[in-house]
DNA sequence: CCTTGACTTAGAGCGCACTCTAACCTTGTA
DNA sequence: TACAAGGTTAGAGTGCGCTCTAAGTCAAGG
């Protein structure tokens, strides 16, 4: 009838074990899921796409307590939102660092593999494939 | 007169403590310092350029254990080379999927704020933000 | 000589995010 | 009625990457 789904069809459906499903739900970041009579716990859609954005924000590095702010603020209703949009706002800018970071450091393999496709050592330092390195190694881009 | 330097210069130059250095050194990854008469730490400067490429390395989620991987391949001098470029090639392309699947992160976020931005729920199914924001989350592009 | 400060070691401890264990309960067929 | 499949709990264990402690060594300056 309803379209509640148990915590193994959440579990298979997200890609992830029951144990962390229950690990999320004791730390406090699922105040969505019912229970039945038996006490087995029942999923909502809606809670699912909530989980579905709670992994996002942890893919990202935010942390447990962190994602636990946030949603303890939904429980709180509408007046809490400018407070979440205030959260994501502050992971929207960490996001973009990171990701300007990791491109940095692309950068850096990239500049190293040329140095070995080049054939040459780390002492040429005037090959400038070696300089490309060493100078992004210290932050001097260019 | 050399250019040797003493674990904690090398630690203040890089941002990390002398905790670290020796905690890498002990991991393997730092065949590279020599010692004083009095058994003390002494970086030479090809020393420290290693360091930063692996911090690099590390930065972005290469375990210890591989890095370790590649320092050993060093001390098998040139033949290894070859080696050392699968190592840093498997890891760019690593870098390249971490750099987007972020990407697709900052997009789900920026599509939460627009939905809480446009003051309408998660109910409204066919407001266009949150359509966006469910599509998104499914891995359904556009 | 003595102290000060920076170094050395082995190994313990920590924080995070799971991940699993043990013992027990519930539900649905055979 | 029995038993198998899948659920429940509290709490222990794991793996990673540091991070720190304790106890001792060494070199330089007063």
């Amino acid at each position: 009838m309803s379209e509640l789904l148990s915590i193994s069809e959440v579990a298979k459906s997200l890609d992830l074990s029951p144990h962390t499903l229950r690990y999320y739900e004791k730390a406090g970041l699922l105040h969505v899921v019912q229970r039945t009579e038996g006490n087995a716990r029942r999923y909502p859609p809606e809670a699912v796409e909530l989980i579905r954005l709670l992994l996002k924000l942890r893919e990202t590095g935010m942390p447990i307590s962190r994602v636990r702010e946030y949603t303890d603020l939904i429980q709180d209703g509408e007046e809490s939102i400018p407070a979440r949009k205030e959260i994501l706002q502050q992971h929207r800018d960490s996001l973009q660092s990171q990701i300007e970071s990791l491109i940095h450091c692309l950068a850096v393999v990239d500049a190293k593999l040329d140095v070995y496709q080049a054939g040459c050592s780390m002492e040429d330092k005037d090959h400038p494939a070696v300089k490309k390195l060493t100078c992004l190694l210290h932050g001097k881009e260019l």
